[in-house]
DNA sequence: CTGAAAGCGCTAACAG
DNA sequence: CTGTTAGCGCTTTCAG
């Protein structure tokens, strides 16, 4: 059990060791029944090929390689992390395919490790210091960034979030909920949140509301406590916060302060992170879908391995998710 | 590049094949004359060894295989996939090893995959049908459970924590902290509800505290909530809950009910979840150690492995985050 | 301490 | 449609 090879499935079966392979990789022709003869017998004896063997022999490994950011505090808050990792997973399985998690992406070599695995492919979240990019060219394997807003490499794939339709549509929604002055919450320097700004500003022209207004701090629950204070004693009644985080810091400090959520103003959040459903009131927020991420990469991956006509760069659709924090009934 | 064998290395460096391999595995004995050098060349040039042929020619793979119960929401909810896979990915790292996915666990067949792909241990977390475990007997390489109740196999390791002293332990800390009634807070047939609520009435009896106050419903926000209608009629100034979600939905009713946290009431949760840091007040929880969790599977892995000797069973150490619900000032 | 040679289990031509 | 055979790149005896 356990030992037996593709040697032993061709003597028993009475074929040939080529026919065997050409039966289990569905290549060359042979009659309907021989096949079913040597499936038969490979399930029976509970034969799988090894694939190591396999690997060495066709380059074909099975294996899509994956790295994260392992210290990004915002990919582990909203749990990207495992919605990613499950839709690869279950993707790939329909092609048996398995995933390989890259250790210490900070030190390790990517393209060495491409090369000692044979991976077929990888996928990377978040952005990579500038120095790994150069090495990245040398991989002849598909790439794909999710969420990468650093790196513009030419020949590899990209899927992001559009953040500034994001912006724009939780604007939006505040403006058909009666806001009047819709103020916009972030953070300096984070790629993200001025694309998100971005959005906010056109949705207040788009609606012909009045000035913008912005309010800055660390994306933090500590600046989201900060800016609340202020926030509380101004004419705001609508607020498009580019992180939960922040945004639970700003609903307790607006509490505090005498304020009613979403009666005298209403809130919308970036990530909808779990705990968004646990605050009082829950917090409205916009999904960044990552498991629709997952799914795509994948299926790039193999496009590109088939050869296959494909776009490079693709945008997943946002949705928000509405909560108590903009509606009056939760 | 990429395309350098061994052969390329022995040729450059003026050394035979298996001189080269035995410098790499840092078997046999050769001159550290010898070693330098051939490390230095392999360094130059960019060589690494090709991992399927390694594997097909020693059977070592280098690989750990994981497997996660995808569906439940408990271990979604604390980020623990994140934290175990972030703490097994840096172990293994330092051994270069690598982990790989488990696809489809419900219909993996855990045996051949494992055979398949040559892994050298595998990492189950959380329970598994039993249907499986049969087959599981038949794998002879390491196999460590972690968090897993129902099943008891021999000869595989498990790695759990002490559940029933986290809820002694918690409601210690609410009677040290002048609570005289305390109640818990679970739901039926759960496991890890069940011995919570026994460490519970441990450390009542300890304090020589009353009678036992037991509260159950389900594991979600609503049956907090329900709970929490309950409760803020009676005069309990303590809470054990087994949940962080169902603590929230009852923080959330206790405090529509005129109640204080923690002034009039403490609470502490189990499971230590992101969202405690975001409530009003923060939650106080004990937290399961996931990243030691993964830790020791791998240490485990190694220890057999190597043959060394080692306990089969091992049990985590809890502790208790003490956040707003049980101290006053935040 | 080093080298030659025989596989590991499979795929991929190439004949038949 | 089927069988033979030569590798894939490495480890591992076993002589030297």
């Amino acid at each position: 059990m356990g030992k037996l090879t593709i040697k032993d499935i061709a003597k028993k079966s009475g074929f040939s060791v080529s026919t065997v392979s050409n039966v289990i990789n569905g290549k060359g022709k042979c009659s309907l029944e021989t096949q079913k003869k040597i499936f038969h017998l490979m399930e029976e004896v509970g034969y799988k090929p090894n694939q190591a063997a396999r690997t060495l022999a066709s380059k074909k490994s099975n294996l899509i390689g994956i790295l994260f950011p392992v210290e990004d505090e915002i990919f582990r808050k909203n749990n990207s992390y495992q919605k990613i990792v499950n839709s690869v997973t279950s993707e790939l399985s329909k092609k048996s395919y398995d995933l390989v998690i890259g250790n210490n992406i900070k030190e390790l070599d990517i393209l060495e490790w491409a090369l000692k695995r044979d991976l077929e492919g990888i996928i990377i979240i978040g952005d990579l210091d500038i120095s790994k990019e150069k090495e990245l060219k040398k991989i002849n394997i598909p790439i794909v960034f999710i969420d990468n807003y650093k790196n513009n490499l030419y020949g590899v794939n990209y899927i992001n979030s559009d953040d500034t339709i994001g912006g724009f549509n939780a604007t939006e929604i505040l403006a058909k909920n009666k806001c009047k002055n819709i103020a916009f919450v972030g953070s300096e320097d984070i790629e993200v949140h001025s694309r998100r700004y971005l959005g906010y500003q056109s949705a207040l022209i788009e609606s012909s509301l009045g000035e913008e207004r912005l309010y800055l701090d660390q994306p933090t629950y500590e600046g989201g406590l900060a800016l609340g204070e202020m926030i509380s004693k101004t004419d705001i009644d609508g607020l498009c916060v580019a992180s939960d985080i922040m945004a639970f810091g700003i609903m307790s400090s607006l509490l505090k302060n005498g304020k009613k959520i979403p009666e005298d103003i209403k809130i919308i959040g970036f990530d909808n992170i779990d705990s968004c459903r646990y605050t009082t009131p829950t917090l409205s927020s916009v999904d960044l879908n990552f498991s629709a991420k997952g799914i795509v990469a994948v299926q790039m991956i193999f496009e590109e391995i088939e050869g296959k006509f494909f776009l490079r760069n693709q945008s997943i659709d946002l949705n928000i998710v509405l909560r108590g924090s903009t509606v009056c009934k939760n």
